[in-house]
RNA sequence: GGAGAGGUGGCCGAGUGGAUGAAGGCGCACGCCUGGAAAGCGUGUGUACGCCGAAAGCGUACCAAGGGUUCGAAUCCCUUUCUCUCCGCCA
């Protein structure tokens, strides 16, 4: 949620950056600003009556004190008169509150100054690429195949289980998921990372304060009867760790790392390019959390890009980053790297990584803020990025490295699977 | 789940209807003192919104949350919530 007063100092700035995520942002803000006049109208009056009301009841107490009691009675009348008048202007007042606060919703996040103009994902920018793609023997299977024939991850059992996108995985396709989560969390470890086992439910507060509510709560599973969300990425409870906190610069920068279960409805998103771990409902992924001061933050997201880099170099798979355009940005980023890696077998680049600058959008939301150098209270700014969403690189690993024999663990994994194959 | 006790500022802790944004202490910041430090002394020390673009100043709100009684509520009443103790259940 955007600042409102950044709206009342610079609305023109506002509606020209947001075009950048072709957002016309120009009625909101005219709508907003006119609530906005009228709520500053109401408290002016409103706190004018309640200043009246407590001079009232203080010179009553006096009067009382005094023992002239007969002589408050007119004044409690007109204090009894001030009280109605402020009830109904503090509801009035409590209306234009959540309106502009509705309406200050529906405005996305303004994009950073690096982030490009365009459209859909075909505008985005390769910033980045590593590897070769390799050639496969003509009798390479995709990881679907692959799967099935090492027996190391079990759709079917999934559905007969639970259902579609929640699949087993046995044998050395577990022990490569807890190599993979124990690589990834060492790793963060040793980019002074702390880590954090998060609740895997959340409340509603949480999940408003990152930004899934009010929009995407169908994107989320709900524990109805307790009103709780089961988390569709760890950032949730990680980032809400700060919500209505009050840290010190000298705490800053904050660095997280959290292993979880993520879960997603993923309503109307299945299609023919979603097969087999391309996209599932229950997924392990690693993810690291920084809170930043505005000065850094841009810097913390390059430091992250780096990061996650490097775990992509470890893991030996040809991957790309991508800056994406003001169309394919997030509703809440100011700017984000999208990370793909190459699998081989379906010949298709798939993100493993995302790596986001919210600037202050979340933490306005959520209260987060930080007391700076000079004793001033200011919103901090957060970011979050995976590092890494397991399915897809275990898929590119499979297919990848694929070979007469098995499938080959790349060697800064096989300290943490104890084999060289799968066969 | 049952019974009881509680929730006050960064922390501890006082406060049972009017003087309280809140005693006292700790912590923190600044100053004095000192060759330097400690101790001591002094001053200051919450958040949000608004008056207003900034500073100063002022107003309003906030003592778990929400509602109520009252001219007036941290204090009384109701609801919710959380914590602690005992009992029950339990990986």
């Amino acid at each position: 949620m955007l600042q409102i007063h950044i709206l009342r100092q610079n609305p023109d700035f506002v509606i020209e950056r947001l075009k950048v995520k072709n957002f016309d942002a120009s009625e909101l803000i005219t709508n907003i600003l006119a609530l906005d006049e009228k709520k500053r109208e109401n408290q002016v009056k409103l706190d004018a009556t309640l200043s009246e009301a407590n001079k009232i009841a203080k010179t009553i107490g006096e009067i009382i004190k005094s023992g002239k009691q007969d002589q408050a009675t007119q004044l409690k009348e007109r204090s009894v008169t001030l009280k109605a008048e402020a009830k109904t202007m503090a509801n009035d007042l409590e209306l234009l509150n959540n309106e502009i606060n509705s309406l200050l919703l529906q405005i996305p996040n303004i994009p950073g100054d690096q982030v490009p103009q365009g459209k859909t994902a075909e505008d985005n920018e390769i910033v980045f690429s590593f590897g070769k793609i390799p050639t496969l023997s003509p009798s390479a299977l995709p990881h679907w195949d692959l799967i099935k024939k090492y027996d190391i991850i079990d759709f079917e059992l999934g559905n007969k289980v639970t259902g579609a996108g929640f699949p087993f995985y046995r044998g050395k396709g577990a022990k490569l998921q807890r190599a993979l989560i124990n690589f990834f969390l060492d790793e963060g470890l040793k980019a002074g990372y702390t880590e954090v086992q998060p609740p895997l439910l959340v409340n509603e507060a949480s999940a408003y304060g990152t930004g899934q509510l009010p929009d995407k709560d169908g994107q989320m599973y709900n524990v109805g009867l307790d009103k709780f969300y089961l988390i569709p990425t760890a950032e949730v409870p990680l980032t809400n760790i700060y919500r209505d906190t009050i840290l010190k610069e000298s705490d800053l920068p904050i660095k997280n790392i959290a292993y979880s279960n993520c879960f997603r409805r993923e309503a109307g998103s299945w299609g023919a390019d979603v097969r087999g771990l391309n996209r599932l409902h229950q997924f392990d992924k690693v993810e690291i959390v920084q809170i930043a001061t505005p000065e850094t933050s841009y810097q913390v997201l390059e430091e992250m890009r780096e990061y996650v880099s490097t775990l992509l170099v470890k893991l030996e798979l040809p991957f790309r980053i991508v800056k994406l355009c003001g169309g394919d940005i997030s509703f809440t980023s100011a700017m984000t790297y999208d990370f793909e890696v190459y699998s081989a077998a379906q010949k298709r680049w798939l993100e493993v990584s995302s790596v986001s600058n919210f600037e202050s959008f979340q933490a306005n939301r959520m209260k987060l803020r930080f007391k700076n150098k000079n004793g001033k209270t200011e919103l901090a700014h957060t970011l979050n990025g995976s590092a890494l969403a397991l399915p897809r690189i275990v898929a590119a690993l499979l297919e990848n490295n694929q070979n007469e024999t098995g499938i080959k663990i790349s060697d800064s994994l096989i300290p943490y699977t104890g084999f060289k194959m799968i066969d």
